[in-house]
DNA sequence: GCTCAGGCACCACTTACTTCA
DNA sequence: TGTGAAGTAAGTGGTGCCTGA
């Protein structure tokens, strides 16, 4: 049974506004990946940690907690000796199984999982094949289920959610590995995507500045250019605001709108800029 | 306090298998 | 019915962190 990507919880969607002002900040619309904040995602379900928080101090009602995640599985049978069965080659009820040869079993915490992983040989590994498991959709369901509250798991949380579902805890380990890395892989992609689209945006304004440029150099050479203008003004731009100060009669407007400005520095703009100083203080309007 | 070894978790990469078009 | 692509469970090696000696 496959799991859709509806069910993976992964989103692509790529509707950010292309004048995206900060796109360093790039949202994947994808409920699994707000790890960082999981309450925050389902402020009204008792989050992982909340659940197994409690389980140093009562594990029979961490138990309880977290048996609400399932749905369509039988809560009530806790597989005590799966980790044997599925060395055996005998996989979880839900499962779908199909033989494979498996090699390796280690790095599983606690002691108990070892003892039981290793008891196979390898002639006995040799012979009896081991099975191949393929999650059920119930198991898959409750693992995106988990990792939706949150994309780690402590060894707590991992037996916990190991013996609920009927699997070995490496094999939840490993299911969560692999989903972080699908993940990440996605959050890649999208990241690509809008670094792409970002690209092309800074492609084509440079593009059009350029050609600005050029229109702008074409018309200062002109001579005619110069014969036709009006007597250069020379604008100048509150420090603070950055909005252009206008002498004459619009100094009262800027007075009222920026009292407080106190660095006047006035900043020429057009090609007359370093030629023709005009000795006013546009600025001084903006103080008291 | 510093160093070192062991254990553990995580990640990147890879393999092997299943499913589906 | 055979086949290639995609998806995924699991193996492997490397790395960083933590802890106890």
């Amino acid at each position: 049974m496959m799991v859709q990507k509806e069910d993976l919880g992964l989103s692509l969607s790529l509707n950010f506004p292309l004048n995206t002002p900060n796109p360093q900040h790039l949202t994947l619309m994808s409920s699994s990946t707000h790890s960082s904040s999981p309450s925050a995602c389902n402020p009204h379900k008792p989050s992982w940690n909340e659940a197994f928080a409690s389980s140093d101090r009562n594990s029979e009602t961490c138990r309880g907690e977290t048996r609400s995640f399932l749905r369509g599985i039988d809560v009530n049978r806790l597989p005590s000796s799966v980790e044997c069965e599925e060395e055996a080659g005998v996989s979880s009820p839900n499962s779908t199984v199909s033989s494979v040869s498996g090699k390796r079993s280690e790095r599983e915490p606690n002691g108990e999982e070892h003892a039981c992983s290793r008891g196979i040989s390898d002639e006995e590994d040799a012979e009896t094949s081991r099975k191949k498991l393929r999650l059920s959709k119930d198991q898959s369901a409750i693992l995106e289920e988990s990792f939706k509250e949150h994309n780690t798991l402590n060894p707590k949380q991992k037996l916990a959610l190991a013996k609920q579902l009927g699997l070995r805890p490496r094999q939840v380990e490993v299911w969560f590995q692999n989903r972080r890395a699908r993940t990440k892989l996605k959050q890649t992609e999208v990241d690509c995507e809008v670094l792409k689209r970002c690209c092309e945006n800074l492609t084509e304004e440079n593009r059009r500045l350029q050609k600005e440029v050029q229109e702008l150099r074409a018309l200062k050479l002109s001579p005619q250019f110069y014969m036709q203008m009006t007597p250069p003004t020379t604008l100048t731009m509150c420090p603070s605001c950055e909005r252009v100060a206008v002498p004459s009669s619009a100094v009262d407007a800027a007075t009222r709108h920026h009292p407080m400005a106190q660095a006047p520095r006035p900043m020429p703009i057009g090609p007359w800029a370093s030629a023709a100083p005009v000795p006013h203080r546009p600025f001084d309007a903006f103080h008291h």
